[in-house]
DNA sequence: CAGTGGTCTAGACCACGCC
DNA sequence: GCGTGGTCTAGACCACTGG
């Protein structure tokens, strides 16, 4: 009956779940923890475990000599490292790509730093228009390690997600991502792309993916419509 | 001899601190837990603890039948929420602030919405310009409820932190922010403050602060410096 | 194989909020 | 006082990595 699954990872797909069913509303208590004790026949350690993963992405919070409650808060974090197309499917809009460029180069010394590669290893890099319903939003340039994903040129890109495609084919999560952003007029050919004149404000974000053991596995530096993209950002 | 404070605690703190001091230097193995346990005379799960903690914000990583490693990461999550002051003295610039104004107001609709009070609740409105070594960066406009904060007026805001105000005299700490970022170009005074000129890219944005319960606690609808600024993220 | 982290137990006492 | 969450113990067995 038990399946192989942690119970405390048991707890949280439960806990969640009634969250998204409505059964446990923003704001109202769930069950104290001796209650989830004794519903999942376990011990209190365990389901404190659960809790505390909940607690830590912000799904609950807890009150000392109350209880636990949900928080009020529509939760929207992990979004951008979930990438341009589940954060567009996210907000309604209908997520494609046109990619400008697919190959294999030589890495810039910055960004064979940033990967933690020798300048002559190879790199892929993919450049890609993002768009929402046909409407370009951002021009994406990613540098990705060969060694780490060989063969990644055989994959439509087109299509699939970048990080759908990493997980499935190469087993390789994205844990964290360390992101800059500054402000700029973009001018040439990327102006043209993004707002179809010669000068357009965007943000400019540059910075590095990390897989669960930190190790670098993309450096991303891309450009967003100022007005038609906003980040949505949860800071803890 | 020992604390008040949980031994959990003490462990972070000093695990924290070798790494401050270089003693564990980055991608280096920690002791392991069961080092530990000797070491604080204490428990496995107290151990454990410890050290979750410090894998969540990210200054550790673990692999399972190897042990636990400080991250290759220069890590600098938090810095957000704990405000511009402590960003510009991490990297190196004297912080400083002019009032433009500051006074109480009854809050426009969707900030009282945000903040979850009346709109014939009062607000206090404290706009100020962010300035690094005498230089504009940045114009922060804050709201905050009159309610939750009494007498705030009495503060010199001009040369201390708010959240140092905030937490010293009202206990109040922030947990999470909720932030939404996009670029625009600023004009009018805005431009003239940040730019001397009358035009000027910038970035917007606005998002809520939270204490560690998600009660709202602040509003803030800033602009930043396109280039002179960068933002620094973290993104799990 | 030994050593590491991953999960879990069945209790304990304390600090806090509420009635 | 009672029920809540906060901290902690002293074990246990499992899964994984390395030599």
């Amino acid at each position: 009956m038990p399946e192989n699954v942690p119970i405390y990872q048991q707890i949280t797909a439960y806990i969640k779940e009634t969250i998204e069913k409505g059964i446990y509303q923003k704001g109202n208590i769930i069950p104290s923890e001796q209650e989830l004790c004794n519903q999942f026949d376990t011990s209190r350690m365990t389901v404190r475990r659960a809790i505390n993963d909940l607690v830590n992405d912000g799904t609950l919070y807890r009150i000392q000599g109350r209880g636990t409650f949900v928080s009020h808060f529509v939760f929207r974090k992990y979004l951008e490292v979930l990438g341009f197309s589940y954060h567009m499917r996210t907000l309604g809009f209908q997520p494609s790509s046109k990619i400008l460029s697919f190959e294999i180069q030589k890495p810039e010394k910055n960004i064979a730093e940033e990967l933690k590669i020798l300048p002559s290893d190879n790199v892929f890099y993919l450049s890609r228009v993002r768009m929402a319903d046909l409407e370009p939003i951002a021009i994406e340039n990613v540098f990705l390690p060969e060694k780490r994903f060989p063969g990644l040129d055989k994959y439509s890109l087109e299509e699939n997600s970048l990080y759908d495609t990493l997980r499935t084919y190469y087993k390789t999560e994205i844990f964290l991502r360390h992101e800059k952003i500054n402000a700029i007029v973009a001018e040439g050919t990327d102006a043209n792309i993004l707002f179809s004149k010669n000068k357009g404000v965007v943000m400019h974000t540059w910075g590095v993916d990390f897989d669960t053991n930190m190790n670098p596995i993309a450096y991303a530096d891309s450009l967003y419509h100022g007005t038609k993209y906003t980040f949505d950002i949860v800071i803890k």
